[in-house]
DNA sequence: CGTGTACTTGAGTGGGCTCAAGCAGGGTGG
DNA sequence: CCACCCTGCTTGAGCCCACTCAAGTACACG
């Protein structure tokens, strides 16, 4: 094996099914201002990951699915600069921190690797900051947006977040969000499906919704 | 020399003076989508970096300042993924991507300096989503927010874009910042400065920006 | 001095926030 | 197994901030 060419997905699929663990709903993986520990694999279902405000107790920042790495951020600082939480029931491989600096140390090509993970995350952030975001956008459209990003795979089911947790995303309130996605409903754009906390989740209509997402 | 202790800055001052470039306000520095060609640090005044977005003709997603690295995100991508433009009188020294490149790879330790460089970008973007872009919060504490980050140092001195800049910042409209920003000067917040499109800035009471980026 | 762009200011409207009840449904204890 | 309760969601009424549309103004540059 080539060291330069060892990516990301060989350490964690080393360490599938050795270190998997399981969240209920609305456990914390790790909390902002803790001292960095593991950085884990999201192997299925939906994590937010939070920075705390004085004002109202937090805002999303960021909301992590299958595939993506909570906690590199941290990786080489000392503690977590966010609050990961799970949303719905979630499987994740925990990596722990020493042993993932060894082995990024080993191999160089993983640092590039790393790098680019970190712009894909910044890129994602200013895609929330340029779409989802309150400005002129209606509410409506942005979170026909919201609704489009929180897809699970590529089928027509869609992580549904508390009203609490999509009102703080999209920068307005429970009540708003409560209208809209009453108002999708009504519409027949989305279903409610699996309503037992955990597999919470929506039947979308993608194209309707992408539709909207593309209004004013 | 010891290799793994080279930094940017040391890649950076090496240029100095050599490649330094000066831009006009409103020039573009480089272009989204372009062949990346090179990276910039900033020497003095303030680049704002837009992406495109089919709607409005572009939202400006960060602003770089004085000792920031602007193409840095693009530095092992083919194409720049932001347009960046020259608000006001900006110098720039101007470090080839193949230099840049063959730099780094030269020098292991100066790829944790980048990951961590591109992990201060991504705070700072999730500290626009968390502060200055709409939600419930009014629009006179978002304005006085931004501000706040757009000074010049440690004095009293503030970045003056255009009306129009920061209403797309802070996601609001132009005559709404207008009136917030007439309303500061009456009341002896700020006060305008260098109207002569080269440096143009304001000086503001800092403290008193302070209490009202604080309220709701 | 003319011209154009950016900014300012006004009036009116509407989207979304606030405050305040009611409702549903699922988890818990009896 | 059922009833209770508690949290999260829904829905309504009223109001206000900020958006829209539309002039008017100031200032920088040619």
């Amino acid at each position: 094996m080539v060291c330069s060419d060892v990516t990301l997905d060989d350490l964690v699929d080393f360490h599938a099914g050795i270190d998997d663990f399981d969240y209920d709903h609305d456990a914390t993986i790790f909390g902002m201002g803790e001292a960095t520990e593991a950085v884990y694999c999201i192997r299925g279902g939906a994590v937010k990951m939070v920075r705390a405000d004085p004002a109202v107790g937090g805002r999303i920042v960021r909301v992590l699915k299958k595939g993506d790495v909570a906690g590199l951020e941290s990786a080489f600082a000392e503690r977590y600069e966010h609050t990961a939480v799970a949303v719905g029931a979630v499987r994740a491989c925990r990596i722990p921190i020493a042993y993932f600096r060894h082995f990024v140390a080993k191999h160089a090509g993983l640092q590039v690797r790393l790098f680019e993970k970190s712009q894909a995350a910044l890129r994602e952030a200013e895609t929330w900051l340029a779409e989802l975001v309150g400005g002129t956008i209606p509410a409506r459209t942005r979170l026909a947006r919201l609704l489009l990003r929180l897809r699970i795979g590529d089928g027509d089911r869609i992580h549904r977040f508390s009203v609490n947790d999509m009102a703080t995303i999209i920068g307005t309130t429970p009540e708003t969000v409560s209208r809209i996605v009453s108002e999708f409903v009504r519409q027949g754009l989305v279903v409610k499906g699996g309503n037992s906390i955990v597999s919470r989740h929506f039947r979308g209509d993608i194209a309707a919704l992408e539709k909207i997402s593309q209004e004013a």
